[in-house]
DNA sequence: ATAATTGCAAATGCTTTGCTTGTGA
DNA sequence: TCACAAGCAAAGCATTTGCAATTAT
């Protein structure tokens, strides 16, 4: 598994430091969509002396650059993404707290079409379902 | 203007304080989404020794009876509203901060078959659309 | 009488920031 | 060399909470 973040961030000209390219490594490598907390935990196991602090600025830069996707989803704490080539929408368990990612072109197309009915030319959205198991 | 969100409290079985019964009759009126800052300084103007600390708990208490809906939106604080009969999802003006209701069922629908189909029941959801105004 | 509510200030929890020291895309 | 970054602890901000005093759907 390669450091899609880190190319991103040569592409961008974004300066790259030893904890930068480790929080990338990590974020990277994460399949699931960790808070800053649990980035720390992570990272702390490949440099043990990096600060929280370091965590919090650099997934705030990461952001900024458009590398990494920040979430806050209810009552929780903010949880990062690396940016995906496919925009996506997200199916959060109520239950277990698991998030699954989902695309649905219709939806989208909907939304373009609710903003600009109302005047509004859509820039951003966020669309969260939240959703209990249907066990069979 | 009658006080709606006090009848539902009356209906719940909400026990109604002075302070409470003040809080529900600002919202009552309110035709915008405030903040808890907003609600406390509305509210202030009936009774200047209310405290923020009861403002919070009373938004907290009103918002598990259902009789008000809390939203955070992108970047700001929470801000609340008077639950409405029919459920309707916002646009956020990027510029002003304006905030437009809207209702598209079409869009409810899909959220519920892109549920069901990943083998969930929706229980909840958030949808915001944020943009800026088309000039003609 | 008494269980609930208030106001106040202190405590929380997440995130940001000031400052000094360290570093090098 | 020197602008930028890191680490640490302190500060910020929105919100919650402990507690003593007050109130009463």
């Amino acid at each position: 598994m390669k450091n899609i973040i880190e190319e991103k961030c040569l592409k961008k000209g974004v300066r790259l430091t030893d904890q930068r390219k480790l929080v990338a490594k990590v974020m990277s490598e994460s399949e699931d969509h960790p808070d800053v907390d649990e980035l720390h935990r992570r990272v702390s196991d490949l440099d043990s002396k990096i600060s929280i602090a370091t965590v919090y600025r650099t997934v705030k830069l990461f952001e900024e650059a458009g590398v990494v996707a920040k979430h806050d989803f209810k009552g929780n704490k903010a949880r990062y993404e690396s940016t995906t080539d496919e925009h996506h929408d997200h199916l959060i368990d109520i239950n277990t707290g698991e998030i699954i990612e989902f695309v649905n072109e219709d939806i989208e197309k909907l939304q373009t079409e609710v903003a600009e009915k109302l005047g509004y030319k859509l820039v951003d959205h966020r669309l969260e379902l939240y959703g209990s198991k249907i066990k069979k």
